[in-house]
DNA sequence: ATTAGCGATGTTATAATGTTTCACTAATTT
DNA sequence: AAATTAGTGAAACATTATAACATCGCTAAT
């Protein structure tokens, strides 16, 4: 089993931002944490973008909002939203990306294409079982799991950039 | 099927650094590849490290040595030493590794312990075939996979740091 | 109401990582 | 030997991330 294919269907992107937020509040409350302004736009910010968000790109909208943030802001911002299961850092990328299962547990996996820089993150069990079957034959304990793959999506397959596929270039 | 568990072994890490050397030889004359003595040199360093090493520890390491070196030329040889799966770069640790599989196809994937920084290269078939369908159910076409899994080695479980058990702190 | 405590933020500076560019040299091919 | 190509040296620069310390604002307990 496999969650749903985000990034690759049109799809009204407003109210797919707003029902992160929505999310987000949420899980924050439920958690007692404080999803400030701050955290919240960044988070916004995030999901608006379909592609993954470098720390430096976030500090720009910020500063285009008139907010003067330094580095810092965005990397507390990030760090938070990373703790509570909202973003995932990419590392292949050093960017940033919301996460579309927050709250469920997962170790989410990610399909980067090359081409047009979208992300699909998917949850596969069979995936963490291997993962975790592998481990455990080494005696390894695992607190934390990185699946990055590289490759090109179908529409970048088929010769056709995924124009109208998704709202954001 | 599982590789050795190399890290987490007593062994001559002398003669490993020289077999991981020879094979690299080999693996360059066979592909027309030029292995120079600062690819070589950045090569033995890294092996000579069990724990993945930094692109500016390598070029300090290459200071020492008394080689005039610039950031260009650690990422050149570690370009090239890449590209012949001489080594892997570790994503979420901005640091490269030996490839303990070099010459075979298949797509490594790593247990990072947090506490005494080693690694292990594991090659899981079972892995990779879970990743292959996953990414096939989404028609995306895989190219280069990283997976890093961090958490901690059976010696930092049981609360002995794996002192003696490998070369190199 | 006052204030101690604490989480969050602002601010400045700096560290760590990675790239571009161009000039030059060594090796390989023709 | 000349032409071509791969590799290197060197300086500058770009990007990503953190350290350190001051301040603000809320809460909660006296």
């Amino acid at each position: 089993m496999v969650s749903t294919p985000l990034p690759y269907r049109p799809h009204n992107h407003a109210a797919c931002v707003e029902q992160a937020l929505a999310d987000a509040r949420r899980i924050c409350t439920d958690a007692s944490a404080r999803l400030t302004p701050t955290r919240e736009r960044v988070l916004e910010l995030i999901w608006q973008s379909h592609k993954p968000l470098g720390a430096y790109d976030l500090l720009a909208a910020l500063t285009l909002d008139g907010h003067n943030a330094a580095p810092p802001t965005v990397y507390r911002a990030l760090d938070f939203l990373q703790q509570h299961g909202l973003v995932h850092r990419i590392a292949s990328l050093n960017a940033f990306t919301g996460c579309t299962h927050a709250g469920d547990h997962h170790t989410g996996f990610f399909l980067i294409c090359r081409q047009c820089h979208n992300v699909l993150e998917l949850a596969s069990p069979d995936l963490d079982g291997a993962v975790e079957q592998a481990a455990q034959a080494q005696k390894f304990a695992v607190e934390k799991s990185t699946i990055e793959i590289a490759g090109l999506c179908p529409a970048c397959q088929s010769g056709t950039p995924p124009e109208g596929t998704h709202c954001h270039e």
